[in-house]
Order: structure tokens, then C-alpha cells, then sequence
DNA sequence: GAATTCGCACTGGTCCAACCAGTTGACCGC
DNA sequence: GCGGTCAACTGGTTGGACCAGTGCGAATTC
């Protein structure tokens, strides 16, 4: 009995994906019992000797995929003890979702929305800061970003890599480096989900007046300026979501 | 020769500190290679079998580390090929900073300063958007959080748990996953500098009379006000830090 | 001589089989 | 009943063997 190889992580960026290993399925099998709820918080897990014959892989393999949940944070490892799961919702951070489909395991048909309104948000404060501290190479870098914008309209794909990496200049200008981090983290989980740009999507990419606009307001200092160019941008994109309440029907009300 | 056990990760919440194992000394030295920059981006590290030689440890270990370095993107394994460095600063999420003191290795004194601005920009949004659109039982969560919170007055240690109590209940009835996996991860952060508070944190969290106007409006819908006093309360613990450049002299203008 | 092909020498991936080291709880003696 | 002891878990570590991709150089072929 082998386990089945799903498809690998697809959160590395440049290279050819990498083939799935043992370890990769059996990762990936324990995450999504934990996030699908069929291990809840504090449950204890097979002994590493009973999940390797069960899954029919080696210990090591096993060991391999604990030491990844345990780095996202999904299970408590120690010694002596019983490996227990962990609560996402208080524990996990946000690479928790990459190489995650949307409404795949996670009962969040939000998470797109959610990674969208954060982009807003951050992107919006990041432009501010941006104009309010930046050192004068990194102004310039954001006004070159946006002049290599120009050159990459023809091509849908083009324009979305452009867009990204002028997101990504006015970031780094930020100084912030939470920022900077968290961006990397939307990007990567963007490129699961790029290939369907919505209408909304594109208005946001094409308009390049506004490209302008905010790099200009960087360039020049203009902070409030930078921020409301940048959050009229960056909200374009977001879905309404017909304030969809969550799937759990009243499971909220027993949290009083 | 042995490598040494430096303090085991201190990410995880609950239970007492794991001691160090050897995997995590392997992790945390290259890591640190890796952020340290002896590294450099695109840098093929040493094979497993020679990492293991020259740490006096078992290949298995190595494995173990790099596994784990794989999964915050510091680094790029495939069969066959060397496994390589990556830049960090533009694959590595927001979890990387976990686990590190401020000011180690990570050249950023302004770490802390970036995440409370992050803190500040994410508490805010949340708060707006609990107002919007959070259901009736996640307002009255925010409400009791805020009760809770009077009785925490007497200790500052009760009373910084209380507001990570509050503010996770708001972060909550915003509804949006991708801000609570991210107010988790700065949560865990905030641990290794919780010690320390400073004055303005005091402010902060003593403002009681704020922090019940705050559940009052998320109660009642009014988003806007909502929105203005969470970053009235959230702003003041950000350190000026006299608009300190960054440690790199001139590098930044080499990018060009 | 240049292009192709083959094959060895790497790389990481997987497995087996022990044994070490903490934790727990049942058992036995006081 | 209380306390110590020991056995039976748990994960931690090791060694060694072999599988499976990759790349580069040498041998072959055109």
C-alpha cells in the first residue's frame, strides 16, 4: 500500500515544479485532515510508527512532513509525548493557504476576497509610507517600475508581472519589512489563482494613469495623496460576495 | 564534533519550550547563513552528506533542517540538482521572523517598529470591517472581550492577554482569514518582546474608555469611527525611530 | 572537427533496522 | 495510602544501504 502523490507545492517561484515526494502526500494528507476538522485542536496523532504503516512510507517520511506541520504550526511535537494538533485559526500564519486551492479543504470561499481586501490595505498604507520616508533611490526605483509598466501593456501576463513588481517597488520603499513579507506571501498564493483575472482585474491593470499618478505622488512626497490613489486601486478587484454569511450555518452563536 | 544546542524555537504558545534537537540547531545555523547573507541568493549549499560531516550530525538531521527551510522559502531543494539559496526578501513570508531576537541576524532594528505599523494598519481595517459586516454573535464576542478586559486592570501581564483577547475577537468578527493568520503570526512574535512595554504601550492598553467606544461601534455598525479610534489606540505604540536609514550605506541604489 | 551519445559521478529521495531519550502509568513494596 | 521502580509507550538519532533524477565529460559517431 502506497500512499498517493499528489501534485507538488506549487509555492516555489522560479523552477519547474518539483516533482511530489513521500513525504510531500503525506503532508499534505495530515494538513487537510487537520484544517477539514476530522483531527480537531488537541487531538493527539498516530504514533510516527503507526502513520509510516499506515501510510505505507517510511518513518523518516513521516518525520519529514511532522517537522513542516510543525513549522506552519499545525501540531505540537515534543519528545516523549504524544504529537497533538494545533488550533489554525489561533495558531497558523498567512503561508498556512499557500499551496492551498481556493475551497479546496478550507472552508473559506472568502479567501480570495480576504487576500484581496489585505493587499488593499497593506499596499494603501505601504504607498503612504512610501512617500513619507522612502530614500530618494528607492523613489526613483518606483518611477522606473512604472515607466517599464508602459512597455508591458500589450501583454496581459506581462502587465501582471509589471504590476507586481511596481507593487513591489513602492513595498520595498515602505521599508517595512512585515510588509515586504506579507507581500511575498500574497504573491506566491496569487500565482494559484492568476490565471483568472477577473473584468474588475483588468480595470485595475490598465489603468496606468493611476500608475502614474501614485508614482508620482511617491516620487514627490505626497503621502495622503499616495494612499487614496493606491486604496482607489487596490479595491477595484475585490468581490462583493453578496455578504455571504459563513458556511457554518449557527455554529457562531455557541462561542458566547 | 557536535553541533551546539542553541534555545530551542520559542514559537510554539502553549507548552513549555521543547529543548533543542539537533535538527534545530542545523535550521537555525543555516538559517542564519542564509540571513546573514554569508549566503548569498542563488548559492548552492553543500550536499546533505557533506552539511552532516561538517556538523558532526546525521544526514537524517540535515534532512530534517532543510525540510524546514524549504517550507519558509529560504531555500530550494530538487533531486538531483544542488539545493540553492533564496532571496529571501522577495520569496520568504512573514513566519520567517519568528523565532528570531530582534537585531540578531536579521540586519532590521526596525523590525519591531514594522510590525506594530502592520498591527496599526490590519487592526484598523479589521475594525472597519467588523463593523460592516460581522454577524450579531461575533459583535457581542467583541463586546465580552471588552468586559473581560476590566477585570485585567489590576495586572499588566492580565491586561496585555486581555487585549490580544480583544483584539483577536475583532479581528474575528471581521471575518477575514487572511488577517487572522496574520494577527497569529504577530501575536507569536509579540512574545519574544511581551517583557518589555514601553510607556506608549502603557498608554495603550490603560485606555479603557477607548477601547469600549471601539466594541461600542463595531456593536452598532458605524464603520468610519470604528475605523478611527482602532488607529487612534494602535498608532501610539510605534517608535519614531528618528527616521533611521537603513544599515546598507549606498547598496540600495545599485538596483537601478 | 563537430555533433551526438553514453555513462559515470554527482545530487537529493527512500528505506531498513537499530538504539537513545524523555513521559507516562501501572505495579509492587513499604 | 504513599512512594519508588520499571516497563511500555512517545519522539530523537544514528548508520548504512540503495533508488532516482541531473549534469558533465569522455567516448563515439557522423
Amino acid at each position: 500500500m502506497t500512499v498517493p502523490r499528489p501534485a507538488g507545492p506549487g509555492y516555489l517561484a522560479d523552477p519547474v515544479l518539483r516533482p511530489a515526494t513521500v513525504a510531500d502526500a503525506v503532508f499534505t494528507r495530515l494538513r487537510d485532515a487537520v484544517l477539514s476538522g476530522d483531527l480537531a485542536p488537541g487531538d493527539p496523532l498516530p504514533g510516527e510508527r503507526d502513520l509510516a504503516e499506515s501510510f505505507g512510507v517510511n518513518r523518516h517520511a513521516v518525520r519529514e512532513a511532522l517537522r513542516r506541520l510543525e513549522q506552519v504550526r499545525l501540531v505540537a511535537v515534543r519528545q516523549g509525548e504524544q504529537t497533538r494538533t494545533l488550533d489554525w485559526r489561533r495558531t497558523s500564519g498567512l503561508d498556512l493557504v499557500l499551496g492551498l486551492v481556493d475551497g479546496d479543504v478550507l472552508d473559506t470561499p472568502t479567501l480570495t476576497r480576504d487576500m484581496l481586501e489585505m493587499r488593499a490595505c497593506l499596499g494603501a498604507d505601504a504607498a503612504r509610507l512610501a512617500a513619507d520616508r522612502a530614500d530618494p533611490a528607492a523613489r526613483r526605483a518606483v518611477v522606473d517600475a512604472v515607466r517599464a509598466y508602459d512597455d508591458a501593456v500589450s501583454d496581459i501576463a506581462d502587465l501582471h508581472d509589471a504590476d507586481i513588481a511596481f507593487w513591489r517597488a513602492i513595498v520595498e520603499a515602505s521599508g517595512n519589512v512585515a510588509y515586504l513579507l506579507t507581500f511575498n506571501s500574497l504573491v506566491s498564493h496569487a500565482l494559484a489563482i492568476a490565471p483568472v483575472p477577473s473584468d474588475h482585474r483588468a480595470d485595475e491593470l490598465l489603468d496606468i494613469a493611476s500608475h502614474r499618478q501614485l508614482a508620482d505622488h511617491i516620487l514627490e512626497g505626497r503621502s495622503a495623496d499616495a494612499h487614496r490613489v493606491a486604496t482607489s486601486l487596490l479595491t477595484r478587484s475585490i468581490p462583493s460576495l453578496d455578504h455571504h454569511d459563513p458556511v457554518t450555518p449557527s455554529a457562531a452563536g455557541e462561542r458566547a
